[in-house]
RNA sequence: GGAGAGGUACCCGAGUGGCCAAAGGGAACAGACUGUAAAUCUGUCGGCAUAGCCUUCGGAGGUUCGAAUCCUCCCCUCUCCA
């Protein structure tokens, strides 16, 4: 079989910022089977599409015939790693860790299979919670040197806001966590975000000093958008792989409302799509760019929700923006009773409830600037009122500006 | 433990007795222009059936006709010293 090695498809589509030596990682993928990991925190019950990247970069290790590891962070997000961030994280609960990690685990099998075989998923709880701190400071911890640690650049902000020796030590424990895994999966590559660049340094530094073996690192660049905006986040918040934080719907819009300059870019990371194809794709100029999203939105959502609910997504979405009446089961709807608006309910009040805005003042607001919308009709009045006439088929379509939508159903 | 500085809305940040629901900036939202993009311009931006009322300037009390602003106690953060 000649297959193409796996740090030249991870290059070509721009997975790479920073490698410890290119030569090395691509002689270990060279080998028949080289095993990676990518760790993974537990601090939300969710993944969001900032964790893409690393998803996506194993599930392309692992379609070249590599083993991909998904290190659970249960143990490490005990700590909080306070790279890049410039204040303590709010410290999570043991529990609440464990709840998140059983949850983040069922997402990851969404992007490769963690069968024991082909992939696996791990929790470095399982062999950091049991750690004797003394005998630990006296086996790993002699292999730092604090001075060297200081330097690092993640730290350069904390030095100057403070930083707690809790927080210090998360970067020993990711090394150690590479230790592990060199160990007992013979794991000889560690991948993460550019920020993580130390702490995966930290690791290889780690492995060689204590079993006289290279591994390698490499880093993904860190995300923004062409606007300089962190990777997705949305007016609701973060943009979550789960269907029930953000809908299959609300993941299509999310990804063909993005910014023109990053669809190619985002093409090569967030779709199995062949090169050739995506710079076909990056071909398209002025409106036709659309196009290209439209294609982004699709194979994103296909991937994350599965092709059907991509389907429904993709319906839904030309339903709501084109003229074409198709599918729109996935735009977002509410029940209401038909008690509730016997005697007429203001829409504003309505287009509070449903979430549309975040408070009746909202939406009074919203009417006032033309911004809302029945059934495609400009609501005129602040007073307006809904009753059962102004359903269709026992169903109403709430706009807000030009792109959310929700639908009313009578119950 | 000692000395000092500080904690204001989603974020940054002004305000040191009434003119304060609190300047300014950013983010966000709406409108215009567009292509479900960007940029630009305009408007909005605590809650409430809204020319009025209610809640908000770390927390709890107090002074006052009136407190983000003054006093007391407490909590937290930072800097220097130990």
């Amino acid at each position: 079989m000649n297959r193409q090695n796996v740090y030249k498809i991870l290059k070509e589509r721009g997975f790479v910022k920073q490698v410890t030596d290119e030569d090395a990682v691509f002689d270990a993928f060279k080998k028949k089977q080289a095993t990676v990991y990518v760790g993974y925190d537990p601090t939300a019950s969710s993944l969001h599409v900032g964790n893409l990247m690393g998803l996506m970069a194993l599930a392309h290790v692992q379609r070249a015939g590599h083993l991909p590891i998904a290190v659970i962070g249960d143990g490490t997000t005990m700590i909080g790693d306070p790279s890049g961030k410039t204040e303590l994280r709010k410290m999570l609960s043991r529990e609440n860790i464990a709840a998140n990690a059983t949850k983040i685990k069922s997402q990851i099998s969404c992007y490769f299979r963690i069968d024991n075989k082909a992939g696996f998923a791990v929790h470095n709880a399982d062999w950091l919670l049991s750690l004797n701190h003394v005998d630990f400071l006296r086996e790993i911890g002699r292999h730092f040197s604090v001075n060297r640690m200081l330097t690092a650049e993640a730290y350069k902000i904390r030095m100057e806001t403070g930083l707690s020796f809790l927080e210090f030590n998360y970067q020993i424990l990711q090394a150690f966590d590479f230790l592990k895994l060199y160990q007992s999966h013979h794991c000889t590559v560690q991948m993460g975000g550019d920020d993580q660049w130390g702490n995966i340094i930290a690791g290889t530094d780690l492995v060689r000093r204590v079993e006289g073996a290279r591994v390698e690192g490499i880093t993904w660049p860190l995300l923004t958008t062409a606007n300089g905006q962190k990777m997705g986040k949305t007016a609701k918040g973060a943009v979550w792989l789960d269907g029930g934080l953000t809908s299959p719907y609300e993941y299509y819009q999310f990804w063909i409302n993005c910014d023109d300059r990053d669809v190619s870019r985002f093409l090569a990371y967030f779709t199995f799509l062949p090169m050739k194809q995506i710079g076909e794709l990056s071909k398209y100029e002025g409106a036709d760019i659309r196009e290209a999203k439209a294609v982004l939105a699709f194979e994103a959502t296909k991937i994350t929700h599965g092709e059907a609910e991509a389907l429904k997504a993709r319906a839904a979405s030309q339903s709501a923006f084109g003229d074409s009446e198709q599918d729109i089961s996935s735009i977002p709807a509410t029940h209401i009773s038909i008690e509730k608006i016997k005697d007429g309910v203001y829409l504003s009040d309505v287009f509070a409830e449903v979430g549309l805005t975040k408070s009746k003042g909202e939406a009074r607001r919203l009417i006032k600037q033309g911004g809302a919308y029945i059934n495609q009709d400009k609501i005129e009045d602040i007073e307006s009122k809904l009753d059962a006439k102004d359903f269709v088929d026992n169903s109403i379509m709430l706009r807000a500006g030009k792109k959310r939508y929700h639908r009313l159903l009578l119950a």
